[in-house]
RNA sequence: GGAGAGGUGGCCGAGCGGUUGAAGGCAUCUGCCUGCUAAGCAGUUGUAGGGCUUAACCCCUACCGAGGGUUCGAAUCCCUCCCUCUCCGCCA
């Protein structure tokens, strides 16, 4: 959410910065919407004013027994008024709420201009594409053919866009589950949280789900609970409506969660596979920092989400979305993708934001400076550290073998019970 | 799911329909005082919105779990909801 106090004044710098994600985005009903209701404001307000006073007079009078019959007369009207501008304001801030939550937050100065994906920049290339002395294969017809993976019973137990792991495919998932909360828990600092699954929509509009993206949310019929689409809504939702000491930030979260997402509007992308499924593992990394610090501990989670891949041998590229591809609540965001052979293609296994504070206004999370200064809203951030499904993909398809085995990274056997190679069962 | 108790400021805790934004205590910060510490004395300390405004000061409005209602006036009365605690039931 922005600031309505700054767009008062600067809506035509918030109108340009808001044109670069390509959406012609128009603050003059929000700036009419505001005045109508400070004039409402300072109208009503001046009556509840000679009500208050009047009132004393009221009490006075008749403690003293004496006739306020007129004032009280007078006070009827009076609050009849109120009431019905009450009313009136009621509908304006609501309209006010209803029109600013749709408004995405502004790109910061340091992202790339761009209408769409192609303009997204490369920011570093990490490691180099395995070479193979033969064609490699998709991570579908490895797993499926390893019987570690088994999409047709996966089908009929959820349908499409789920998946059923076996075995060594089980194992695999959580061995990297673990992996990565262990190295984000014992090296980077972090705390681990293990938040519930499904949460209150406060916390979906908090983060910025909803209102606007409810269709891409699994609601829970007859509950004010949707389930969860990443780490992110219930773990920054910790801190909502919280002033928190200057002296405890930055805190950094990380969580497991799986993930449920509709997928509404991805119809045919990625129908084969287990790329794009409703629900996923993921581990999330989650900060909140101070205003001045946000962009360091940005390239700081970054780097720490890059570690997960770094430590499994994994080929990724890090992508500077562009002003056209950043997410509605994002100033800026780094993209991790890791390479797929079998796919031949860089496909995107974290993504890493800073929010600013456009979730904390949002969520209301505050901090207080340590002189005793005013408080004012933190930033908020978070990543993929990683995407647990995807992770897995890019084992089976970077540490596949001729003979069809797939070879456990070295750094994932303590989390494998030794096992170093995934082979087919005669 | 059933029965009961309760939700008031940073914390504890009073509270009568009418100078209660809220007693009292603790804590905070600032002075004063004391050889130091402790104690003592005086004062201070919430959030949000609006007006004024460079800003500060100041003024107004709202906030005693949330939302409605009654009333000239609600922390106080009524209704609905949420949450916490105790007991019973059920349960991994």
């Amino acid at each position: 959410m922005l600031d309505i106090k700054l767009i008062r004044d600067n809506s035509e710098e918030f109108e340009k910065k808001l044109s670069l994600r390509g959406e012609g985005i128009s603050l003059k009903p929000l700036k009419e919407l505001d005045a109508k209701r400070r004039t409402l404001l300072s109208e009503v307000e001046a009556l509840k004013a000679e009500r208050n006073t009047v009132s004393q007079e009221v009490g006075r009078l008749k403690k003293e027994k004496k006739d306020a019959d007129e004032l009280v007369d007078k006070m009827q009207g009076v609050s009849a008024r109120i009431k019905e501008l009450d009313g009136e304001v009621a509908v304006i801030e609501a309209e006010l709420e209803k029109h600013i939550l749709t408004i995405p937050n502004t790109p910061h100065e340091s992202v790339p201009v761009g209408a769409d994906e192609s303009a997204n920049e490369v920011a570093r290339v990490i490691g180099e594409k395995p070479s193979f002395d033969f064609s490699p294969k998709e991570h579908l017809d490895i797993g499926e053919s390893l019987g570690i993976v088994d999409m047709e019973r996966a089908g009929k137990l959820a349908g499409a866009r789920f998946s059923l792991l076996k075995d060594e495919g089980a194992l695999l998932e959580r061995a990297l589950i673990n992996f990565m909360l262990d190295i984000h828990t014992r090296e980077h600092g972090y705390t681990e949280v293990l938040p519930p699954f499904m949460v209150k929509s406060d916390c979906f509009v908090g983060t910025g789900q909803l209102p606007k993206f409810e269709d891409d949310q699994f609601k829970i019929e007859g509950w004010d609970h949707y389930l969860v689409p990443t780490a992110e809504v219930p773990v920054t939702n910790i801190h909502r409506e919280e002033v928190l000491r200057e002296e405890e930030l930055p805190i950094c979260y990380t969580a497991y969660t799986p993930c449920f997402r509709k997928e509404a509007g991805s119809y045919g992308k990625d129908t084969k596979g287990l790329i794009r499924q409703h629900q996923f593992n993921k581990v999330e990394l989650v900060k909140f920092c101070r205003p001045e610090d946000s962009y360091d501990e940005l390239e700081k989670l970054t780097a720490n989400a890059e570690e997960i891949l770094k430590r499994l041998g994994l080929h990724y590229r890090v992508v500077t979305l562009c002003t056209g591809d950043i997410g509605f609540s994002s100033a800026k965001t780094y993209d991790l993708e890791v390479w797929l052979p079998g796919q031949s293609a860089y496909r995107e296994i974290s993504s890493c934001s800073n929010f600013e504070d456009f979730q904390a206004r949002r969520a209301k999370i505050r901090y207080k400076g340590k002189g005793g200064g005013k408080t004012r809203f933190v930033h908020t951030l978070n990543g993929s550290g990683l995407a647990a499904g995807r992770t897995l993909i890019a084992i089976l398809e970077n540490y596949q073998n001729a003979d069809g085995s797939v070879t456990i990274p070295e750094a994932l056997r303590p989390y494998t019970g030794g096992l170093e190679k995934i082979e087919k069962k005669s």
